[in-house]
DNA sequence: ACGTCATATAACGTCAACCGTACTATCCGG
DNA sequence: CCGGATAGTACGGTTGACGTTATATGACGT
């Protein structure tokens, strides 16, 4: 899973929003790091309904123009916290072997060993 | 930056490894979720020391192999340190949200009020 | 009155990256 | 002699994100 669909995700667990509201809500969640383009949004938001990831909650005529609301879904809830996990572990792991690096000019032994 | 990319940075951060290397060290490292195919890995690690994150460190033949061993760079550690730091703030951001959820059959209020 | 911006969605085409598979090659174990 | 582990190369396919443009309306400024 990419960046962009788990933030439309991690938009949608607190409540359904509409196309222009995930919009926002990523540029929040992800502190101004990713602004999503029509393009990207609307491909990601067909693809997570196909694989009921989500799922339209209704459709609202707001002056003329339609809202279309989407809603996690409990799958799309569970593969959200999965995919969390995921990324915790990752980076952990990352930090971990980061930790290990090799410094130059030190004689290396085993890590963790005096 | 995709999964796959991370990875064999991540196995890259602790000590310099050749192709067949980093596919055993990123089945550990991912506790056995990911198993890189040549395509991915050669693919990654050829744009990967383009960008100037790895750098070809030697080369040894071994018995008539080549092995080319791969090393981190000071860039490539920075932007992984820096990834894994996104990935921590992603995972943790989704699992507010995730706190957040509409709970079917409870009124909702502002989060965190009584 | 007109332009522009914000809101809101749809519909292109393009590109990067990953994926699978097959191929080459050597060494070892059965 | 064959299969599997080691080690790297080559190629085609698919996915998903990306940028751009089009459409439409209301609000705001000039």
């Amino acid at each position: 899973m990419q960046e962009p669909t788990f933030l439309i995700l991690t938009a949608l667990a607190a409540q359904p929003l509409h196309g222009y509201g995930i919009i926002q809500s990523v540029i929040t969640l992800s502190e101004g790091e990713v602004k999503l383009r029509p393009g990207t949004l609307y491909g990601a938001l067909d693809r997570l309904a196909e694989q009921g990831l989500i799922e339209v909650e209704r459709e609202e005529a707001v002056e003329g123009r339609l809202r279309r609301y989407y809603r996690l879904t409990d799958d799309g809830a569970s593969a959200l916290a999965t995919e969390a996990e995921r990324l915790r572990r990752r980076a952990a792991a990352a930090e971990a072997q980061l930790k290990d690096r090799a410094v130059p000019g030190f004689g290396h032994r085993a890590p963790g060993v005096a």
